[in-house]
DNA sequence: GCCGTTTTCGGCCCGACTGTTTTCAGTCG
């Protein structure tokens, strides 16, 4: 699939225009196409024209630019651009606080061509001076490459999460706050996040700002206004504060929830019905009249709109499902009824049955899978056959100490490097689930690391592939391999695959989730808990499947557990009855 | 470069903060 590519390329093109000092609206619909391809779940290279015509910002010009590079894997027009503009001013771009303009001035008055030409400039103290660059210019370009030469510009949802709530903790202490939330990408509950965006309310907002910049957790402030402050964590994560008027709360919360590219659609349909929408709420165009903007919900309203979960706020067609009254009702966390992917010490988990039997009986969980590793993961203290034995004997023995809630006996089961399972089907055929997953290989070419998942899925024992694609977020890429032809097989044999809730995975994405969607197959959102508190991971694995537009019934673990356990087995049966006919 | 129940041409989302200006350009989200 090579929409990430043409994503990446017209991305490419629209900066090189961007210092070229192009139209902003031609730099702007490159943009545009280029998020739009890169959040498509199916393969451009298998779209007919008029099919790549009914994207949006998608016209003919582009889809001629997206043959081009299907068929020669280059454009004519990229290729020209680069000659024109040295590659090296790219990376300046990406410094933060230099724009396309200084870009420019840098590379017209300075002769500059890359970043190390930059920093010579900077270190001989000739950039001072330059049109438009003084002192602090200069020195905020200078921490502006120190920033990105830290890098990580996006940060896991599971580490800002947590800073963005201890913030709004200390904030709600010791200021004079009357409203306090979280927007931003963290309240879309996207993997990964650039910055923290907080917005409140006061009656004294230069208090509010005080205390702000004066939290611990301050290295730096960036910026410090009364409706807006800017600071920099010991973490390295911005976190921005705006303060608003009550009666704008709602419309800023909208506003700041982003994304982008769903409120640029929005304002345009409210300009072609003579309304305005900002910040501070929405406006008839004709007399200012203001319409709305105390309650979020109002500006949805004044739109005709439903209310649209943050969780789908990326102009992926949730507003035009909106409009034709198609929005789906999403999953929410109350509906999951158990945990499918949990270990304990008996493989690398740090608490045994009971205990995390009572913490899932506290989060209202009716059942949970118990899925230690095979013994494939020696570093895990992997089970073997015996083991396992062992384990399946004292689950069936606790579980008839249970009223309300059943251990399902699981395991995790590694996939070799060559495709078979840890463990022969005589035992995992004693278990109520059998999850597999590959640990090992990850550098594998494509072909293999697909033929590997293809091989568990074939295997009618197998009932749910966890965290398939093997990505750490910020720390390990997904191995290569072809999710379509897994996807398939997977649809043709009723085999789940795993939304892993742990915040370092989060794999399924939730790109991925809208592809599996796609080919019907049936998903679980599991923790992949090692302690008892990882159970609480739940909610990043549902706003996962809920930015993949999951509903309740897309989800195996919101079935009640005698339900569930028919499902499983009817996977088996299936396949067990076709091999049959055949020998 | 896209797009159209006002338009096939002339629009294209909107505002805050900073720094360098002395009324605004650049950058960001």
């Amino acid at each position: 699939m090579k929409n990430q590519q043409i994503a990446a390329l017209f991305n490419e093109i629209a900066s090189l225009l961007e210092i070229k000092g192009e139209n902003p609206f031609r730099i702007r619909a490159y943009q545009r196409a280029a998020v739009n391809i890169g959040g498509l779940t199916q393969d451009v290279a298998a779209m007919a024209d008029e099919e790549l015509r009914s994207i949006p910002g998608i016209g003919p010009d582009l889809v001629g630019r997206i043959r081009e590079f299907l068929g020669e894997e280059r454009v004519a027009l990229h290729e020209d651009l680069k000659k024109e503009i040295p590659a090296g001013l790219l990376d300046i771009l990406r410094v933060p606080g230099v724009g396309p303009k200084t870009v420019k001035t840098l590379y017209e008055k300075a002769e500059v061509r890359g970043l190390d030409d930059l920093e010579t400039l900077i270190r001989e103290g000739n950039l001072a001076g330059l049109p438009g660059i003084q002192r602090k210019a200069e020195e905020n370009i200078r921490k502006g490459i120190e920033m990105l030469h830290r890098g990580r510009e996006r940060n896991p949802l599971g580490k800002a999460m947590p800073i963005a709530d201890d913030i709004v903790r200390k904030l709600r202490a010791k200021t004079p706050l009357g409203r306090i939330a979280v927007a931003g990408s963290i309240r879309r509950w996207k993997e990964t996040v650039k910055d923290i965006d907080l917005l409140a309310t006061s009656a004294r907002p230069e208090k509010v700002m005080k205390v702000f910049t004066s939290l611990p957790v301050v290295r730096e402030v960036l910026e410090h206004g009364t409706k807006k402050t800017s600071i920099l964590t010991a973490e390295g994560i911005q976190v921005d504060l705006r303060v608003v008027a009550e009666s704008s709360f709602g419309a800023a919360l909208q506003h700041f929830t982003g994304s982008k590219e769903h409120n640029i659609k929005l304002r345009e349909m409210a300009r072609r019905i003579g309304l305005k929408i900002n910040e501070y709420g929405i406006f008839r165009e004709n007399d200012e009249m203001r319409i709305g903007g105390r309650r979020e919900g109002e500006i949805y309203t004044a739109l005709g709109l439903p209310f649209i979960p943050p969780e789908l706020r990326e102009d992926g067609g949730e507003i035009e499902a909106g409009s034709e009254g198609a929005l789906p009702r999403l999953l929410t966390v109350e509906e999951i009824r158990g945990d499918l992917h949990v270990h304990t010490r008996w493989s690398d988990g740090g608490h045994d049955l009971d205990v995390l039997v009572q913490a899932a009986k506290k989060k209202g969980y009716q059942y949970i899978a118990i899925t230690d590793h095979s013994k494939g993961l020696g570093i895990a203290h992997g089970l073997d056959e015996r083991r396992l034995r062992d384990q399946i004997a004292l689950i069936d023995e606790t579980n008839r100490t249970l009223t309300g809630f059943r251990i399902l006996k699981g395991v995790e089961v590694d996939i070799r490097g060559d495709g078979t399972l840890d463990l022969p089907d005589g035992v995992l055929g004693e278990l109520d689930i059998v999850v597999a997953s590959i640990h090992s290989g990850f550098r594998q070419s494509r072909e293999k690391i697909t033929a590997r998942l293809l091989s568990a899925v074939r295997n009618p024992l197998v009932g749910v592939i966890a965290h398939p694609t093997g990505r750490l977020l910020g720390e390990r890429d997904p191995y290569d391999v072809d999710m379509e032809a897994v996807f398939r097989e997977a649809a043709a044999r009723g085999v789940a695959m795993e939304i892993n809730a742990h915040p370092a995975r989060l794999d399924l994405s939730d790109h991925h989730v809208r592809m599996a969607k796609r080919y019907r197959i049936p998903l679980v959102i599991s923790t992949d808990a090692h302690v008892n508190g990882d159970f609480d991971y739940m909610e990043y694995g549902v706003a996962t499947a809920r930015r993949g537009w999951a509903v309740p019934g897309d989800v195996l673990n919101t079935l009640p557990c005698s339900s569930l356990l028919k499902r499983l087995r009817s996977g088996r049966n299936r396949e067990v009855r076709s091999l049959g006919r055949k020998t």
